[in-house]
Parts: C-alpha cells; sequence; structure tokens
RNA sequence: GGGCGUAUAGUGUAGUUGGAUAUCACUUCGGCCUUCUAAGCCGAAAACCCGGGUUCGAAUCCUGGUACGCCCGCCA
C-alpha cells in the first residue's frame, strides 16, 4: 500500500536512525502484511539485530514504542505492524488516488506473418500484447500500439505464388478433402485463402524445382525492394491480413500503426545497417560471403555466430529486424515486444546488435506457448483450435447460460451478453496466467463461467449497476460514517488498485492486475453482502458512495484487461 | 550435447524479489435465495519435484539431479 508506506517511511526513517540503524536497507524489507489482522505493511526486524546487537523482539517494541501516537503500530514476534486507519483510508480511497504513469510507450504486438487465421495460441500474443496496451494506457501513459506485417521474404512468397498459379480446383485436389473451410467461416478469407498456402507447401514438399526456383525469385526479389514483387505480395496477404483483424476487432484489439517489413529494405536503412555492422570489430565473414557478428566476444554462450547478411548479399529477418527497432527508438522513449519464447535466442541477438551500435535494449516480455491436451498446436496435423471457433462456442455457451439464469430476457439481449460475456472469458482465461507458464487449452476451463473468471467480475459489476439503477441519481452528500469491516476491506483492496497496476505495467505481468480485478470484485461482494445501500427504499449516501466507487474502479480495471463491464447480465 | 525457461493440494494457479499460520479457484463434503442480480456468499478437507548448501529465517538464493517446454537455419 503505497500510500501508506509514503507515511511511515520518514517516521521509520527517523526512528530507525534514533536507534543507530545505518543504511537504508530495511525499505525493501517494508512489505504489505501477510495476515489481513496483522495490519496493512510490516517491517521485520530481525535484520538489524546484528547491527543493533539486540534481540528482534526488542527492536521492535522499541520501535513501537518510538511511533507511538503518530501512527498505529504494534510489534509482535519480531515484527512491526502497521495498520491504515480506516477513516483516513476512505477518505483517500474515496477522494482518488492518481495513477503516476508519464511516459510514451510504442508497444509491438502479434506481428504475426498473414498467412492464416490464428489459433489460440498464436493470439495469446495479440490478447497480452493488447492488455499492455490497455494498461498502460490506464496507468497514465501515451502508448501506440504498432503491428509489424511480414510483407517480405518466403512465407509471403509462397503465398502470392500459390494465388497466381492455382486455382480453386487446385487446391481442393492438392489437399484433397484436407484442410476443408468450415462451414461458418466460407467467405471469411483468412480461413480461404489459408489453402492456398498450405496446398502449395504440400506441392513444394513433393520437390518441384521449378516452382522453388520460381519462389526463391520472388523472395530475391522482394528483398532488394522490387516494387512490383512487394505489391503482387500485399496483394496477396491483405485480404488474409484483414481477416485476422476480423478476428481480433471481435476481441477488442485494434492497432495505431501498421509498419510493413519492406519499409527498410526500400528506403535504404537496411543497406546503410549492414556497412555499419561491417565496421564493427566483432564482425566475421564466412566463406562464401555471409557477415556476421561474433557475439561470443560479448559474452553470447551456445551458438555465438550472428549471420546478418547472406552469401548473396541479401538481408535477414533478424537484420531488418534491428533496422526496424532503430527506427522504433525514434519514436518512442520506452519499446516493448511481445514476443513468444521460441524468439528468445532471435530477441537477445537483435537486443546485443542495438548495443553493440550505442542503442538502447527494448523491454521484451516472452510468453510460453499454449498447447492442446493432444500435445503441441499444428494446423497442418488439424491439431488446432482457431480463435474464431473459441469466440464462437463461448458466445454461445455463455447465451445458454444467460437464458438459463435470466428466462425473461429477450433474444436481442440474452445474444449481447453472451457476446460481451464470450468476449471477456476468452481474453481473461489467457490473461490471468503468467505469461511465463505455458498452459494446456481445455475447452471446459475456457467456457468457465464462475470462480477465477471474467463473468465473476463482470457480475459485481453488474450488482453495483443494479443499486445505482435503483436508485437513479448520482451520489448526493455524505460523510463518510462508520467502517463496517467488509467495507474496509474493500476500502484497502481499492487502496492498491494502483500500485497493483504500476507493478502489473513495470514489471510486464498483466496478470497481476487480472488478480487484482479478482480481488476487488470478490472484495466487493462482500461489502454487498454486509453493507446494504438500500434498506426499505432509504439510500445509505455513504456506502452508495463507496459502492459507486468501486464500480468505477471496476469498470476502468476491466476495461484496461479488455472485458467489457455491462450494466446487467 | 549446449543455452534459456518452468516445476506449489486430485486439477489449475498466486506468492510484492529471503520473512510470521503458503494465495485464490475448480473438484469433493456441509450450509445460505419472501432482503440492492445465488454467474454470488459462508464453512471443511487437501500442496512447495528430489538431494546437498548459505542464513536468525528458504517455495524464493547457491549447487547437483529429475521431468517438461522452447531454442541452438546464410528460415521467418
Amino acid at each position: 500500500m503505497n500510500i501508506l508506506g509514503e507515511i511511515i517511511e520518514p517516521l521509520l526513517e527517523s526512528a530507525l536512525t534514533d536507534l543507530g540503524v545505518k543504511g537504508d536497507f530495511w525499505k525493501r524489507a517494508l512489505g504489505s502484511s501477510r495476515e489481513r489482522d496483522q495490519g496493512d505493511m510490516s517491517l521485520p526486524c530481525f535484520p538489524f539485530a546484528k547491527q543493533l546487537a539486540m534481540n528482534p523482539n526488542d527492536i521492535a517494541a522499541n520501535l513501537a514504542q518510538a511511533l507511538f501516537g503518530k501512527i498505529d503500530v504494534e510489534a509482535a514476534g519480531g515484527y512491526l505492524n502497521f495498520k491504515a486507519d480506516p477513516h483516513w483510508l476512505a477518505q483517500k480511497v474515496m477522494a482518488g488516488i492518481p495513477s503516476t504513469g508519464n511516459k510514451s510507450v510504442l508497444i509491438e504486438h502479434t506481428s504475426a506473418n498473414p498467412n492464416g487465421p490464428f489459433h489460440v495460441g498464436r493470439a495469446r500474443n495479440a490478447i497480452l500484447g493488447d492488455t499492455m496496451v490497455r494498461l498502460h494506457r490506464l496507468h497514465g501513459n501515451q502508448v501506440r500500439a504498432e503491428y509489424y506485417v511480414d510483407d517480405m521474404g518466403k512465407q509471403v512468397a509462397v503465398l502470392a505464388w500459390a494465388l497466381e498459379h492455382l486455382s480453386r480446383e487446385d487446391v481442393d485436389k492438392i489437399l484433397d478433402g484436407r484442410g476443408q473451410v468450415h462451414p461458418r467461416w466460407v467467405g471469411k478469407h483468412d480461413h480461404e485463402i489459408v489453402r492456398w498456402y498450405q496446398a502449395a507447401q504440400a506441392l513444394r514438399k513433393e520437390g518441384d524445382d521449378a516452382i522453388e526456383e520460381e519462389i526463391g525469385r520472388l523472395v530475391h526479389a522482394s528483398e532488394n525492394g522490387d516494387d512490383s514483387v512487394l505489391q503482387r505480395f500485399e496483394q496477396a496477404y491483405q485480404p488474409v491480413l484483414d481477416g485476422m483483424l476480423e478476428t481480433l476487432e471481435r476481441l477488442g484489439i485494434e492497432f495505431d500503426t501498421f509498419t510493413k517489413e519492406s519499409k527498410f529494405v526500400v528506403d535504404g536503412s537496411v543497406s546503410s545497417l549492414m556497412e555499419t555492422l561491417e565496421a564493427l570489430e566483432i564482425h566475421g565473414t564466412a566463406e562464401n560471403g555471409a557477415h556476421f557478428l561474433d557475439l561470443g566476444l560479448r559474452g553470447l554462450k551456445g551458438k555465438t555466430e550472428f549471420f546478418y547478411r547472406r552469401g548473396d548479399g541479401s538481408s535477414l529477418y533478424a537484420t531488418r529486424d534491428i533496422a526496424y527497432h532503430i527506427w522504433k527508438w525514434q519514436q518512442s522513449d520506452i519499446l516493448i515486444n511481445i514476443l513468444g519464447e521460441d524468439h528468445k535466442l532471435q530477441a537477445k541477438q537483435v537486443g546485443m546488435t542495438l548495443e553493440e551500435l550505442g542503442h538502447k535494449v527494448p523491454d521484451v516480455m516472452f510468453y510460453a506457448f499454449i498447447k492442446l491436451p493432444e500435445g503441441k498446436m499444428s494446423t497442418r496435423r488439424g491439431n488446432v483450435v482457431f480463435m474464431d471457433d473459441l469466440l464462437e462456442e463461448a458466445q454461445a455457451h455463455a447465451a445458454q447460460v444467460v437464458k438459463q439464469l435470466r428466462p425473461n430476457y429477450h433474444s436481442g439481449k440474452v445474444a449481447s451478453i453472451a457476446e460481451a460475456v464470450g468476449v471477456s472469458a476468452v481474453r481473461f482465461n489467457i490473461i490471468k496466467v503468467n505469461p511465463d507458464k505455458g498452459f494446456t487449452f481445455k475447452w471446459e476451463e475456457a467456457l468457465s463461467f464462475e470462480g477465477e473468471s471474467a463473468p465473476f467480475v463482470m457480475y459485481s459489476h453488474t450488482r453495483a449497476c443494479s443499486i445505482a439503477a435503483k436508485i437513479g441519481r448520482p451520489v448526493g452528500e455524505y460523510e463518510i460514517g462508520d467502517i463496517p469491516d467488509a467495507m474496509y476491506q474493500l476500502m484497502r483492496v481499492m487502496a492498491c488498485n494502483n500500485d497493483r497496476l504500476g507493478l502489473a505495467v513495470n514489471e510486464h505481468k498483466p496478470h497481476l492486475f487480472a488478480n487484482q480485478m479478482l480481488d476487488l470484485a470478490t472484495a466487493y461482494n462482500s461489502f454487498y453482502r454486509d453493507c446494504h445501500v438500500l434498506n426499505d427504499g432509504e439510500v445509505n449516501e455513504f456506502y452508495y458512495a463507496v459502492s459507486q466507487r468501486a464500480k468505477h474502479m471496476l469498470n476502468q480495471g476491466m476495461s484496461a484487461l479488455g472485458l467489457i463491464p455491462l450494466e446487467s447480465m
């Protein structure tokens, strides 16, 4: 609880100095209390024992005495426990505790190759990235959400070649029943066009040299910035990308800017970068004329040669990525990239090279993969859950639940609630877990609407909305009155809201804020149980004010996680 | 083989960077709807991968194992 810590620290500082403690190492030890009845913040006194040659119990007692009257403090078992005064806390919370962000941030996320529909695994990136965008904005930062479009290279070349050479009949014949478009997605370009890509990959596997040569020519042309080829590529991938963005839009995910990879080839920055890299002392050349940096000389372990230029003189993906980053540093103070764990080495190489060139290293948030109970997700093997299908199922399941719980709702209302619940539940399931951890996608968990889920949080919010709707007017004059325990607990959770937000933002851990929303909803539910705003038609104005404050915080917090707050559900 | 990451009740997870009685949920068991929406609330049972070490104190740090994931392309 930072607002309390700000008061405690100076008091402790002088008390500790008086006792003879040197240094401020204790500031890190001052943390939240473990148990509720211990208070809000605690300081273990064990570290002082050696310096003062006293036992921790006595130190705590001494400090408690020195601070007596200045703050609510108690010594217990070698700990110093501080408690926020309920009235003071209520005042702070009701006045609003400001957020502290004021930086400009560029968050690059998703940046998936435009060659097919999102599956749940690939969508983890988009959901985490968009959540970071929203959290930063709530925190007060200026954010630009950016999609780096891979518009050149082999994958797009294969797609373009396929679209130019294969008819629908060819594709059907090659795939021979495999990869049928689900009737639901007929006409959605990412689902349709990916079949051309798959068909081309199948053909390539058969080893036709002519095809390989032609694709090679296209790749080469694109890497040299051939404008007509890049245009053909764009014609091929743009409809696919549009289809993919449609899926993201349903999830509430939008971008401010799209930057094409080819930009850095066309504008010459890649070739000038390669010249700069050639002059570095860690530079090396392979037998066939390919260029690399020996990052082992800078401490990289494992494979130390980082190739940035092929023998034929063309650039590689990572090379362009470095040019892209140099450009990004001109756009913003802070760079954050959302990347799958498979990009760790690549990101390390890019980061070290940027450092070698005197640039800053971007922040990277890595996430582990989502797998299915049957194993790794793979479109090719058909072991895959498409995000479009998940959203559709979530919506359908939610509609079923709403119909059962609220039989009097008309179908339009059911549909709109179900859509909001479905989308929110899908997002929340991915956000609530630590990105470091891989997880196994299970339908029953993705479609669970109780416990630690989006609907749980949404439900608390609708309770608050329901009260406000019944009262039908804004909060009037009120005085902070008695504070029952349930309200006090709610105040404590609300007081820490921005602390948790700051932590989630600065440590790139959105799950911390997802948990905060669960805590807030839980605390609100207890408040709702114990503190009735309406009693026989009479409004307790203070309680109403608290309810509205919590409602607002829930609303803001949910939106920052991409959950859709509803008035009723 | 080398590098990086992960390991917490039956299941899934948190753990504020070394502090008190390890969080929350699902499942199981038992309770609460004539009171602001029961998608809720209250209660019970149940866990730190294994071995050493550092420390007043270790889920957390070091070390050696084990298991799983990712990477080790002049691919993207």
